[in-house]
Parts: C-alpha cells; structure tokens; sequence
RNA sequence: GGGCGGUUAGCUCAGUUGGGAGAGCGCCUGCCUUACACGCAGGAGGUCACUGGUUCGAGCCCAGUACCGCCCACCA
C-alpha cells in the first residue's frame, strides 16, 4: 500500500465495479423490507452543481446504510423535461444562429427539442455516479417517456372527471418572450430604479381635476376608473363623479375602494383591470369593463388608440408628450421597487387577461394537509414542516396550462360549438354534441404537473405493477426549501389521490450553500461551484464528508476547509489501515483482553448508536463530525499508539483485535465514505464480498456499560500511577495516559496541571460557599458540584508535590 | 409590508433539558517516534451582536434594538 491515499482512480473503479455486479440494483423482493428513494429528477439540460452534489451525498448515506442494514433499497434516478427551462435552452442555442421558434413552427422546433436532448441532455447522470451515488442506474425515468406520459394523460383526466378542472378567462403573469403564463412560483422579483408619474384627469363636469400616481404610462388608454379610499377626505366629493382618462378621452368613473392607499402617490389610483392584479380585482367588484391596450408580445395594440406597433417605452414618450401640450403632467419623480420577471428568461411580466386551465385545490389540499397535521409526512427540520402546513392550507388554485410548445400536451379537444372533451387518447367526437370536428388544446402542462406524480409514475403507474407494491409507499425525499410548495405538497396530495397514500414518511429539507463571497451560488453571477472539480482535486469520498458537514439546519456558507477535513479523514483511515494490515498475521479470532481494546470495541458500539440515531434525526452534520473524532482521536491516536508495541510484537490477538475493529469502523464510515472504505475492505485478509452489502454491525456487543467499565478501569490505574493529571470527565484522556504515559510526560505538563485544579477547586468553593445556590440550586445539580470538589481535591494530592 | 432564520475564536461552524465556552482550518512551541510531517504532542486566542428582564445561576428562557440572509406580498 502506497503511504499516501489517491482517490483518482480508485473511485471510478468502485463505482464500475459496483454497477457492474448488480450492487446498485433494487428488485421486488418479497423477503426483505423495501426501502425507497424517489430521487429529484434533475433538469435533462442541467449541470451538476453543489445542491445536487449535497442532495445526493445526503440520500445516498441513507440509501447505503438501508442496504447494509438488510433493506431492499431503491435509490430511483431520472430526469425532468423541464418544460420552460428546457424550451429556453433551446430557444437560446437557436438564437445564436439568429433564428427563433417561431422561424421552425411547433412540430419542427420540438422534434429539435428532442434532437438537442439526445445531443447535449441526459449528461448528469455520469456526474451522479462520479459522487458514488448508488442509484438503480437500469431504472432511469424521464417524464417525457411514453409510459410516463400516459401517467400524466391519466392524472389529468382524473382530475377532468373528479370536476376539479375548469377554464377561467384571469389575469395571468404573462411572459413576453416566452408567450406564455406562469405561476406566481415561477416568477423572480428584482427591484429596479423608475419613474412614478403624476398626470391629471380632468373632472368631466367642470375644471377641477383629479391627479393620479402611475409606473405606468403606456397603460393609461386602458384606464377604466379612477379610484380613492372611501376615507379620503380629500377626495369624498369627487366619488361618483367622472374624469376624463388622457390620451384615450374616455369617460370613467371616480370609485371608492379600499383596497387603495391613502398615503401612497396622492391617494388616487388609476385602476386598469386589463394590465394590473390589484385593479383587476377593483375592477371585477365594480363591474368594470377589462381593456387591453398591450398584446401578448408585450407592445401595444390595436386598442390603443394609434400607438399599434410600438414598445411600452414608445408608446409612454407620445403619451408624456401628449400631456405636456395640455398641460397634465404635473411632474415625474425617480421611483425604486420590485418588478416581476420571468424567472426563465428575466423578461418583465405583463399581467395580461387570458384564458387559463385552472386546477381547484380544495379537494386536494384536505386529505394532504391531514397527512401533515398528522405527521404521516414529516418535514425536517420541524419549522418546514410548519411552512408547508401553512403554504398548504394558503395554496391558490393552480394555473396548469401555459402556452409553450415544449411539454405534455392537455387531453382536452374542442369541437367547432366550443365543448371542450377530455380523453387519454384522441376521441372520435365532442362527448357533448357528438361532432367529429374536433382540435386539441395546443397549451401544455406545467412543469410540475408531471413532477408530482415521480414516486410512482418512476414505478410503473398507472398500471398495477410489482415495483409499485414493493416500494410505494417510497420513504424519504430529500429537497431544498424553495420546492416545497412547488414539489414536495403536490407530490403528496397526488399520492394520496390517486394512490391512496402519501409517496414517503420524511421530507428533509437541506440547507443552502452560499458562495463564499456571501450571495447565493449562481452559475450566472459566476459565483457557482463545479463539484466535480472538487471531486477531482479532493475525491468524492472528501466532497461527500465535506457537503455533509455543511448540511446543517440553517444556510452555511461554502468552506473548503470542510472538504480538506474529509481528505485528511480518507488518508488518517488509509494510513492507519496501512499500519494494522502490514502488521497483520494470519487472521485469528478476536480476543479482546487489555484495556485498550475493551475500550476500542466498547467505542465503536458507542458510536454505531450515535451514527444510527444522527442518521435517524438526518443530522448528517454531527453525523460526519462523529466519524472524524472517532477515526482520528479514539482509533488512531489513541486505540492505534496504544497496541503499536504489540503490533511489532508477535501478538496474534491484539492483530486480530485490531482487525476487528478496523472492520467495524470501515463499516460505520462506508455510507459516508463508501469509496476509500471498500478499498481497504477488499485488503482485509480472507475479503471475498463486498463492504457495499457487508451486514451492518449487530447493536452492542459492547454496550455502554463496557465503555464506562474500561475508562473507571483507567481512571482507577491512573490514579495508581500518577503520571500525568488528565481532563476530568474526559475519558479518552484518561485512557490515554494509562496506556502510554510516556506520550504525556515530555512538557512538564505537571505543574499546569495542577494550577488548573487549584483554580477550579477555588471556583467550586465559591460556588458552594454561596448559601443562595445550596438554598435555591436542584439538590442533585449541588450534590453533583460537591462530588467533583472532592474529584478536583483527590486529583490534586494524587499529583504530589 | 408579512413570515422564517442568523449574529459564539482570525475564518467556516457546533453547543441536545439553564450549572465548568467547543471543533476543523489558520497561528505559536517542541518533535523526521519504523501507519500517516497531508503527521504527532502541546499552546495562545472569545465582553457568546447590543440593551433590559426572569433566575441562586443565562450562549441557552422572555422583551426590545441593531445588522445580515432567505422566503412570501397586488403601494399603483
């Protein structure tokens, strides 16, 4: 064995070898308890980066521990077609060639769409299994497939014949470039510098005049009210009277709302149900009419009275001009706020009045939100749980449709009298009016639409099949915060729906990882990580470790420092493997008979319980922190310089201990870090099968009481030998200076040692001269300060002068 | 505007029920001891953001303030 550990090479060769003889492979196995992972399915255009690199190592410790632990695990893999995201991919690599979507027509463009897939998509999953995620490689999905396809057509003519689906005409974020609707969820808000523009109205019935706020000008040909606060004093008289709205000259009430802010501009709104969320409601309660002066191509239109054909920017420099002349426009002030942009392609969104497919969410949402008041789904940690009640119980109705080309298209048909029929396949006539003539909807599905039916859809469904009574419902789902409303609810409440039961028992949603320089990773500000470049400079056995020790509750920033720590972790259990085998004789039978190794074995029964229950509460964090201080101090520094002498010897025993141990170790640490500890697995004499599968430890052989018997065993031998004074409490240090005392003695640590003591023996008097404390402390908390005073005191004279 | 989280060593972060401030990295000292110098042994370094409160006792509980971050939101 080489003396330093090179993870290039020895990996690929595990993750091959691995793959090769079926390890990855999960079948339906009516032997063993399943254990299921749907993994997010990932943008088929994507790229690796550090959330799925975390999101991976996080699952696949899970997944790796499930399978040694006897489980029939399935770690599910596969790709998301990514509606939007995908179309603006491609749409971008056409325009590059100067052409558009609209240049090819549908047919044309998603044929490419599917070209450019098979060319430049699918590549992440070779960056999967470059971490070593142990998915089921065969069992790759992807939510365009024809059998998944079927799962949607399925799911959506459900939903048509449970009536939950209705066409609404609303207003909707509208996107410019795209041509399309968008949820509110896939919008992204960005705060920029305008112009608030003051313009009088002239009152209809006299001089007076009533002045506006407005961001937009190039709206005001559509204005169709004026509206104040119904306590606006300053206002009152003017309610129910009329003005003029410039440019157009149309005559439009002055309404009371209260929906207006009284401090905001000067208290009068211009309400323009056609190109506003908020006026669209006023106007909605007022019986306004909705005027639309800008299309679906974000310029003005044929209602604008001559500005057809020209930008917002244009049309708002005539109107301003046009108000100049007649003296309307009072003044423009600079004006900071948020705007919404398509979060696709950063296009400002026009709230445009459009015809939609709507999805009610009051069937759905009961049976979920009682899922998770109950805890059959449970979010970690336990305030995302309260976030998805509450996004949940908030959830509006879902706008399913959007007008792009890319996507499953909506089984509905119209015929020419304008029924609409919903079918899974083509139907032969209107089921209202029996007419032959019939057209399909060209909108497709949202995204997520489709992503909501993963955990099962990935096992077969609709159909009844064996993967889907093997391993559904699935287990764990691992995500980042902001999919929970957009993911992780619908996934349940389609489970629920159309399986009867939710798709996993445990959502963990991960931290964020932000760039050191403080922001959000973002390939686009340049402050993105390639973990793979940290996989080749560190292995992906450190880039695990290191993702992991970032994984905490709360959002960390990025640390190489955490990555580095997971090297030096993969090369201390190298090079200590290196010492234990190179010393190894013939394999014996393990018997533990010194301290040391009672202590050892006692340890590592210590920490499977820890690793199990940090596993358990998926606190990968301490998990991994655990893994370091028990290879570095307990293993090596301690247990590994405590049996070196009889290692040197001809000790069969102590080999044979040691090895055990080793064993034992290199099985706690293989979920975390399954490539290095599979290469010294094979090593070990008489290794035939693979750690991968190797059974997971049976629970304490050495239980605590072990642990606790050999550390008073040393306390009590230190005492006698009064080398060196260790740490109270601090049972490896004690142990330590039993074993080898002359690792302890070189820097005259004696007389530190025992001023520490002095001061802590001053301390505690204090403490316990205080009436107040022995009046008021718990007994035990008084009586347990009394008992280390005495600790302090005989650990004291122990030491002599 | 609403909600959530954060503020602990030079840096990145732990700190489980209130009872002796921790880890890794970095820094300093001593060691090439035959697994590892990518190492070992030891050490320095903190007004736990601030103010007040509860308590015998607060990093931890309560109230408020400041700053940072994220999510949500229809002030045109």
């Amino acid at each position: 064995m080489e003396a330093l550990y090179r993870p290039e090479g020895v990996e690929e060769r595990w993750q091959r070898t691995w793959e090769e003889e079926g390890l990855y492979e999960a079948d339906p196995d009516p032997g063993r308890e399943s254990f299921a992972i749907a993994h997010p399915p990932p943008n088929v255009t994507g790229d690796l980066h550090l959330g799925h690199a975390l999101q991976l190592s996080l699952a696949d410790t899970i997944v790796r521990t499930r399978r040694m632990q006897g489980y029939n695990a399935l770690f599910q893999p596969g790709y998301d077609h990514a509606g939007i995201s995908t179309q603006n991919a491609v749409e971008k690599h056409l325009a590059a060639q100067g052409r558009s979507r609209q240049d090819l027509g549908r047919e044309a463009f998603v044929e490419l769409v599917w070209a450019w897939l098979h060319e430049y998509g699918g590549k992440i999953m070779f960056q999967f299994r470059r971490i070593g995620a142990s998915l089921d490689y065969r069992r790759e999905r992807f939510t365009m497939d024809e059998a998944y396809v079927r799962a949607v057509m399925r799911f959506f003519v459900h939903l048509w014949e449970k009536g939950w689906i209705y066409r609404a005409n609303r207003i909707v974020n509208w996107c410019p470039f795209h041509l399309t609707s968008l949820s509110d969820l896939e919008l992204a808000h960005e705060d920029v510098d305008d112009a608030l523009t003051y313009v009088r109205y002239p009152l209809a019935d006299g001089d007076g005049h009533i002045t506006i706020a407005t961001a937009r000008v190039a709206t005001i040909p559509a204005d169709v009210a004026v509206a104040v606060h119904p306590d606006d004093e300053r206002y009152r008289d003017l309610v129910g009277r009329e003005a003029v709205v410039p440019w157009a000259e149309r005559r439009v009430p002055v309404i009371a709302d209260e929906r207006v802010e009284l401090d905001f501009g000067t208290g009068a709104l211009k309400v323009t149900p056609g190109h506003d969320a908020k006026d669209y409601e006023i106007g909605r309660d007022h019986d306004l009419p909705e005027l639309a002066v800008i299309g679906p191509d974000g310029r003005m239109n044929a209602e604008s009275g001559g500005l057809e054909g020209l930008t917002q920017d244009e049309a708002e420099e005539r109107i301003l001009a046009w108000l100049r002349e007649r003296d309307q426009l009072e003044r423009r002030e600079s004006y900071r706020h948020t705007v919404a942009l398509c979060d696709r392609c950063k296009t400002r969104i026009e709230p445009l009045i459009s015809p939609q497919w709507w999805c009610s969410m009051d069937g759905l949402k009961t049976h979920a939100l009682e899922a998770l008041r109950s805890g059959r789904v449970r979010f970690h940690p336990e305030s995302q749980h309260r976030f998805a009640i509450a996004s949940l119980e908030d959830a509006p109705d879902w706008n399913i449709s959007r007008q792009i080309w890319w996507g499953h298209q909506l089984p509905l048909w119209q015929c020419p009298d304008g029924h609409w029929t919903c079918a899974e396949d083509e139907p032969a006539a209107c089921a209202e009016c029996g007419s032959a003539e019939l057209t399909r909807s060209e909108d497709v599905l949202d995204t997520w639409f489709s992503s909501a039916l993963w955990p099962f859809a990935t096992l077969g469904w609709p159909d009844d099949t064996e993967d889907l009574r093997a391993f559904y419902p699935g287990d764990l789902n691992t995500t980042a915060r902001d999919i929970i409303r957009l993911w992780e609810n619908r996934m349940i409440f389609s489970g629920l729906e159309l399986m009867g039961d939710v798709p996993f028992s445990d959502v963990v949603i991960h931290s964020l990882v932000h760039a050191p320089t403080g922001g959000r990773m973002s390939k686009s500000l340049g402050t993105g990580m390639n973990p793979l470049a940290l996989v080749e400079r560190y292995g992906a056995d450190a880039t695990r470790y290191g993702l992991m020790k970032m994984a905490s509750s709360q959002d960390v920033t990025f640390s190489e420092g955490a990555i580095e720590e997971g090297r030096k972790l993969a090369q201390k259990l190298w090079s200590a493997s290196r010492l234990l085998l190179s010393e190894a004789g013939d394999e014996v039978e393990a018997r533990p008979r010194s301290l040391e190794e009672r202590w050892i074995l006692a340890r590592l029964a210590q920490s499977q319980r820890r690793v199990e229950s940090y596993l358990a509460d998926f606190d990968f964090s301490h998990l991994v922190d655990e893994l370091y201080h028990l290879t570095f101090d307990d293993f090596c520094d301690w247990y590994a310089e405590a049996i070196k002498p009889r290692l040197y010897g001809d000790d069969a025993d102590a080999k044979a201990t040691a090895l055990a141990a080793l064993e034992q170790l290199l099985k706690l640490l293989h979920p975390a870090m399954p490539h290095v500890t599979e290469e010294i697995w094979t090593s070990l004499p008489g290794r035939s099968s693979r750690l991968i599968v190797a059974p997971w430890p049976e629970p304490g052989a050495d239980g605590e009481a072990g642990a606790l018997d050999a550390v008073q065993a040393a306390a009590a031998t230190f005492r006698r030998s009064g080398v060196r004074v260790p740490l109270e409490g601090d049972a490896e240090r004690i142990f330590a200076a039993v074993v080898r005392p002359e690792r302890f003695t070189t820097n005259g640590n004696v007389e530190v040692e025992r001023e520490r003591l002095r001061s802590e023996i001053d301390r505690l008097e204090v403490k316990l001269a205080n009436a107040q404390f022995v009046a008021k402390a718990p007994p035990d908390v008084v009586q347990a300060e009394r008992e280390k005073l005495e600790k302090y005191r005989a650990e004291l004279d122990a030491l002599g002068d």
